[in-house]
RNA sequence: UGGGGUGUCGUCAAGCGGUAAGACACAGGCCUUUGGAGCCUGCAUUCGGAGGUUCGAAUCCUCCCGCCCCAGCCA
């Protein structure tokens, strides 16, 4: 787990290390991860995760998971459980502390009447259009509202008469009094509850009045005791209303607010908004596609916890706009992957071998080593008969330059078996497809060197058309054409790529994957990492997807 | 345009006045029963620009430029 022992540290930890040592707080390291259970979580939040319960984890803290749940529209209780779901298959533990903004309802609304009984706070009349006007723009100061100057007592009136559902939805407000002409704009009074009607997913009917998140938002850390609030760049203009409700209405320690630049990751889109677009239009088969950059749908297409956190880990934390490489994102998932995914052989595009001088219906038991580096993830038998499977391009009858496969008058060694050499082809006589090939083997080579001793250069897989069983392989590539589709604005889903799922079918595998279960994990040898898909696979078809390609530096000298 | 942020290799990112880490990507090479993996080598004479301070500046000062955020009763 010491994993950052050469990692500088980024600028969030010096803080905290800084409170530590002056004995802030003292001492203590309170975080919290707070979605909104109005979607699901994407790889963006994990790096908010991982920050959050990492510093925790690493100053000896704690930190709370926390469901800001203060607008009702939008919210559920699948997404609650989604998002608890996500956060526990990262592997993070918020042991007892799982709390909801939408229990301290009762709260907040006091704190909302201490605020009016300071004469901090007034109901406010305006419509919304009303409101944007009195505010103004960026350029010029705001205008004071007329009920900026009630009294406390008809403030509260008017505020508990908000509560018990006198009034109409959107009619009246609760503001903050702070200035109206403050060049921040949202410290220019700002709504600190309204009216709405909308049943709330855990309270229902009992609200009508909702707080804001500003409002809410500081409180909840405060009533937590949360030390460091960490929250993206966005936030930033909210923090000296941040720092104004909680200094008007908390004694003692108070909370910190401190932003970070939210993860932005190419050929990729990470806003809920757009997340929900593409799963309601049906660009993409759901949350948990394996094309979506949720955590649910890169647990689906087989990433690892470890792969993601390694990743957030390495991406780092700073303030400036970014645009990760997806690159690195697939570099973490094939460096674990590679150290622990058991392999197996695999056919994508099948094309018949015959071994004409192997004897016809014998099948010989071919013992491979699960892993070419690590013995203790043991070994399995796979079968070698007279009639092959093996991959398309992995036979070429005009092999190009440096092509080290099987060709004509190149010999190559089966993989885990024997060398062969090229015989001759039978074409489809109306395509000019080649149906099958035919081909002689060495016995003795099985372990050793080639035919006449000279060493083979290319090494292919294969399997035995007796027992392969076929599977549907599913290849997904980039979700988006472009580095960066967010750039795009509402075009964006005009960069869609087409190509970015591919279905195989019949692939031929080896007879030891029949037994795989559901999210299992294989390397099929020279293509790439696959797992078996828990949501569509059938016992008659079982169905593999792609998590990544292997590295193909063959595909960069072909060209 | 007011305010708040931010600009260091293709992409992230260290650097905190003493002479530009690392990772991914990329390019070569070695090795190899995965064209995989591994290993080795190369990859910012320069830090958005221009001035200035200093023996010395990515780091301090001044001016300029680019990009991001804020005018929801969303979070």
């Amino acid at each position: 787990m010491e994993t950052n022992v050469n990692q500088p540290i980024d600028f969030i930890r010096e803080i905290i290390e800084e409170d530590i040592k002056t004995n802030k707080n003292s001492g203590r390291v309170a975080t919290r991860f707070p979605p909104e259970p109005n979607g699901y979580l994407h790889i963006g939040h994990a790096k908010s995760i991982c920050l959050n319960f990492g510093i925790a984890a690493q100053y000896k803290g704690t930190c709370n998971l926390r469901m800001d749940d203060t607008d009702p529209a939008g919210e559920t209780m699948e997404y609650v459980e989604s998002i608890i779901n996500d956060v526990k298959w990262l592997g993070f533990d918020w042991e007892d502390r799982l709390f909801f903004a939408s229990d301290y309802f009762e709260r907040l609304y006091d704190f909302a009447e201490e605020l009016i009984k300071k004469g901090k706070a007034y109901v406010c009349d305006l419509s919304p259009d009303e409101i944007r006007e009195y505010r103004r723009t960026l350029t010029e100061p705001g205008k004071e509202s007329p009920y900026r100057n009630r009294t406390v007592e008809e403030n509260l009136d008017l505020f508990r008469r908000m509560k018990s559902g006198e009034f109409a939805d959107g009619s009246r407000v609760l503001r903050a009094k702070i200035d109206m002409a403050s060049s921040n704009i949202l410290m220019r009074d700002p709504v600190l509850y309204r009216i709405k009607r909308t049943p709330h997913y855990r309270t229902g009917k009992k609200w009508v009045i909702y707080p804001m998140y500003d409002f809410a938002h500081c409180l909840s850390d405060a009533i937590e005791g949360i030390t460091h609030s960490i929250c993206t760049l966005e936030f930033e203009n909210n923090r000296p209303l941040y720092d104004w409700i909680v200094n008007e209405l908390i004694e003692g320690e108070k909370p910190r607010q401190i932003e970070f630049a939210r993860l932005n990751l190419s050929y990729t889109i990470l806003s809920k908004r757009r997340l929900i677009e593409l799963v309601e239009k049906g660009y993409v088969a759901g949350w948990d596609d394996p094309r979506m950059p949720t955590i649910a749908g890169m647990r689906r297409r087989g990433y690892t916890p470890e792969a993601i956190k390694t990743f957030c880990n390495k991406i780092g934390v700073a303030k400036k706009d970014n645009l990760v490489d997806i690159a690195l994102l697939e570099a973490c998932v094939r460096d674990d992957l590679n150290e622990n995914a058991p392999r197996a052989m695999c056919v994508l595009q099948p094309l018949k071998v015959i071994i004409d001088n192997y004897p016809e219906g014998q099948t010989k038991e071919i013992e491979c080593p699960n892993h070419p580096k690590n013995p203790s993830l043991g070994k399995r038998k796979v079968p070698f008969s007279k009639v092959l499977y093996i991959e398309r391009d992995d036979f070429s009858e005009n092999p190009p330059k440096k092509y080290k496969r099987l060709s004509p008058d190149k010999e190559v060694r089966l993989r885990n078996a024997y060398v062969i050499k090229f015989s001759h082809l039978i074409k489809d006589g109306a395509t000019g497809e080649i149906k099958e090939i035919h081909c002689t083997y060495d016995p003795a080579t099985k372990d050793g060197p080639s035919l006449d001793g000279k060493k083979v250069e290319g090494v292919i897989h294969w399997v035995a058309a007796s027992h392969a069983i076929p599977i549907e392989v599913r290849l997904y590539d980039r979700l988006f054409t472009v580095e960066d589709p967010a750039s795009k604005g509402d075009d964006y889903l005009n960069y869609i790529n087409p190509d970015s799922l591919k279905i195989l079918y019949p692939c031929f595998a080896e007879h030891n994957l029949k037994d795989a279960l559901p999210g299992a994990r294989f390397q099929f040898e020279r293509i790439g990492y696959f797992s078996l898909d828990p949501k569509d696979s059938t016992k008659e078809r079982p169905v593999f997807n792609r998590i990544v390609s292997l590295k193909d530096t063959w595909s960069k000298l072909a060209k």
